[in-house]
DNA sequence: GTCTATACGACGATAGAC
DNA sequence: GTCTATCGTCGTATAGAC
């Protein structure tokens, strides 16, 4: 755990992250132009030279690691926690409609990966999307499923996930999401349904 | 049929939009700028300005309309066909595949639908979207199944096919696409393997 | 660590020759 | 219908005061 010396300064910084995530959501890395940050997050344009050297590249890495972290604690844990498999395939669901604002939100991965962003990003989006499709296929292993079989099934669990917030924003219907989260959690539950 | 009075003019049209769908498909509308577009297709951007007088605004929504033209031509039109159903979703299936180049091509809509995009071209979208998920539904009608639910799994089918997209590109991974696309050969022709 | 002011290149767009 | 040349604006980035 971090011992922060100053309070007020780390969540003011909590707070510059959630505009930033939110700002480059919507409008992608090239769309969103320093100024577009800084009038979400007040923050000069000057000020986040300071904050981040690197110029804007290192503004949207350190953005998308960011939003890692808080993919991580509210969709990634769950999956981790020592409950029954059905408890985490529900706290995980849930955990996305929360992370994504119930389909208002749209993936911050796709959102970045569109032009410049995918060289830049490319990869550490590929880290996150594997660490929860590992997460995800441990979870069908547990229940005896083959390790190729539950990599497959995984991966075809992301693709609904993301393939819902695509429609939810091309749709402008939100509710896409919370369809699409609970058809897969009639199927991830379907051991405990005809037990 | 349009009857051109130049081929050659027409030809060249052809192949500027395919340039310009390539470019916006893989940058995104704000992130391709008049000079890659111009690079891409060989025009001078003031050409652009003859072609499109409405700018690049009106330059996006042309090339959204001419994708559109090629999406029904290889994807919609099979559905329209009077052939079995089995028949109709493999040949929507093949035109899947081969509109997308086997998951290396982004989806447009997808892409346009970032940033600005989302309110120049927004309503155009969800017209050829809703257009789709019209003529998939229509087939799970003809076998019996009821209209809300043939809605919602049409619906469905959408989300996983633009679900795999995202996660060919963000994975770097073209095969995605093919994986889905085989997944939902096999459930949409349950009723032939069954019977 | 944040600000104002500014450099300078890239952007969308226009003028006008051919 | 395409081009070269150019305009004004906005983009990223920097300098330097506080």
């Amino acid at each position: 755990m971090a011992r922060p010396k100053n309070v007020d300064a780390t969540l003011r910084t909590a707070q510059m992250y959630h505009q930033l995530i939110k700002t480059f959501r919507a409008k992608g890395y090239e769309g969103a132009a320093l100024s577009d940050l800084s009038a979400a997050t007040g923050l000069a344009k000057a000020s986040f030279y300071h904050r981040f050297p690197g110029g804007k590249p290192e503004l949207g890495r350190a953005t998308l690691a960011e939003a890692g972290k808080r993919f991580a604690d509210t969709v990634l844990r769950p999956l981790q926690s020592k409950v029954p498999a059905d408890k985490r395939w529900s706290a995980m669901l849930d955990g996305v409609a929360l992370f994504y604002a119930d389909g208002a939100n749209a993936c911050l991965m796709n959102s970045m990966t569109i032009g410049d962003g995918a060289a830049l990003f490319g990869k550490d989006i590929r880290l996150t999307l594997n660490a929860w499709e590992k997460l995800i296929s441990a979870v069908f292993e547990e229940s005896g499923t083959a390790a190729i079989v539950a990599r497959q099934q995984a991966e075809d669990v992301i693709i609904r996930i993301e393939g819902a917030l695509v429609v939810a924003r091309m749709k402008d219907k939100p509710e896409v999401l919370a369809m699409t989260l609970e058809a897969l959690r009639q199927w991830l539950m379907r051991d405990k349904a005809s037990v």
